[in-house]
DNA sequence: TACTGTGAAGATATTCACAGCT
DNA sequence: AGCTGTGAATATCTTCACAGTA
């Protein structure tokens, strides 16, 4: 909707690419792991491995902030740290709210690595009546009545959605009314959000899925050179299948494997 | 190490891109809540606004798994449904292990995601000996001494690492070792793994980072028609301070805003 | 000498736009 | 008429390879 206001004026040159601040977050941690040994300077190939990317792209990923090392040397350590926290907005700290604390919220209430990186939870919510008041990693819960007043008091611009799927919309869309403009979601559900609104998924079966389909690969890769023509006779049968009846119901297991 | 592998030889066109892979998940997840409303068929343009992308990348996704829809008609929900679960290797069941049952790890277990498509909790793993038979979702919680007999028990191919950081890398090696070749990694530190096995990490310290670099961005872009060129006299400076002193332990906060 | 920073090449991913089928 | 499937165009990301420089 809306005329789609998708390139960035930006200043000057703000064009940061959006894989490269995905990566960011990786050389901080990778960077204070080195600041807490004192280490001075690093060189991209040794940052890289740390990080767990090749050196090249480090280095380009780099050049986007600006030429912060020095040729011959490496990269000073702690000012590195500095500018990648400077960029990342991490600087500044960042009040949160846990929105549904059950399993999954309480971890991450306890979460270390939050807190840690300027991050600070600003209150834990849940719906249920019973939670009001019980203290989780040393926050009280409070009722998902007191949301709207809770982000409007702790001036709150990023939100955590643990919740149920079938409610993470409707706290989503409280949310945003509230004022709330980015959104880490664990619930397993597509949220619709306004322009404006960045949303973040996490979703640990997904994750999962994806480990399944290169798991599967990887088995038959190795029966490839056993079972030979069988996987094309499969697929073969299949689409028959396809051609076929295909009754809207379920004939269509058919060809299931063991 | 070793010659770089990549490529996969692939008997037949067996290419499918990552980020459609990626994706896989999505379209089954709607899919599969359409399926339990009984719509028997569904348009690209439905479905690819039930998964959250554009119908023009959920059709191209689609054609790298085959000719799976009608024209003029759309595509079968049951018929898509058991397609994508068998690209995903769902129509198999993984036995899963999770390492680290402290809130995360717990959380995990009680996620019914799981168990729902093709996951079975096999078994849970922890170092902390007063765990040792306590059932956490149902499981009893076993001894980290355990961990290669259950994994060769039990067939597992698919690990869950949920241990704090400093634990990783080692239940990692041992995972390994006892034949895992899929690691699903939350403790945040990067994995070191032989060529074969496949790691995905989920940190959520990095997604609020990411989130707080767009949130920062915004704030920005408000500012931006009043401040001017106030931001860059902070860069100019930050530059200064770079080319002069710089000592490596810690002038660097000298611009540190508020 | 030993490293960074970066154009240019190459690889992937997305989007467009329309031919082709039902 | 209404939709899918897909080449071609475009955008984004990665890698190479080397000039530049402390």
């Amino acid at each position: 909707m809306a005329t789609g206001r998708t390139h960035r004026p930006a200043t000057r040159s703000r064009g940061i690419p959006e894989a490269t601040v995905a990566r960011l977050p990786l050389y901080l941690r990778a960077l204070t792991a080195l600041s807490e040994r004192s280490v001075p300077t690093v060189s991209s190939e040794e940052l890289a491995a740390a990080a767990g990317v090749n050196s090249a792209k480090l280095r380009k990923d780099f050049s986007y902030l600006g030429s912060y090392g020095t040729r011959g040397v490496g990269y000073d350590v702690e000012y590195l740290v500095y500018q990648i926290s400077r960029e990342l907005g991490l600087t500044q700290d960042w009040p949160v709210v846990i929105v549904g604390i059950g399993n999954l919220g309480a971890a991450l209430a306890n979460y270390g690595g939050f807190a840690s990186r300027g991050f600070r939870v600003a209150a834990l919510i849940d719906a249920d009546p019973e939670m009001a008041g019980k203290p989780v990693a040393g926050i009280p819960v409070q009722h998902t009545d007191e949301l709207e007043k809770i982000i409007d008091d702790n001036g709150v611009s990023i939100g955590v959605i643990a919740t149920p799927a079938g409610a993470a919309q409707q706290v989503c869309d409280r949310l945003v009314a509230a004022g709330v403009t980015s959104i880490l979601n664990f619930a397993p559900t597509v949220l619709t959000v306004p322009d404006g609104v960045d949303v973040r998924k996490v979703d640990l079966s997904i994750e999962l899925q994806i480990l399944a389909f290169h798991e599967q690969r990887k088995a038959g890769e190795e029966a490839e050179a056993q079972a030979g023509a069988a996987m094309e006779a499969e697929a073969e049968a299949a689409a028959a299948a396809k051609a076929a009846g295909k009754g809207p119901d379920g004939d269509v297991p058919a060809v299931m494997p063991a």
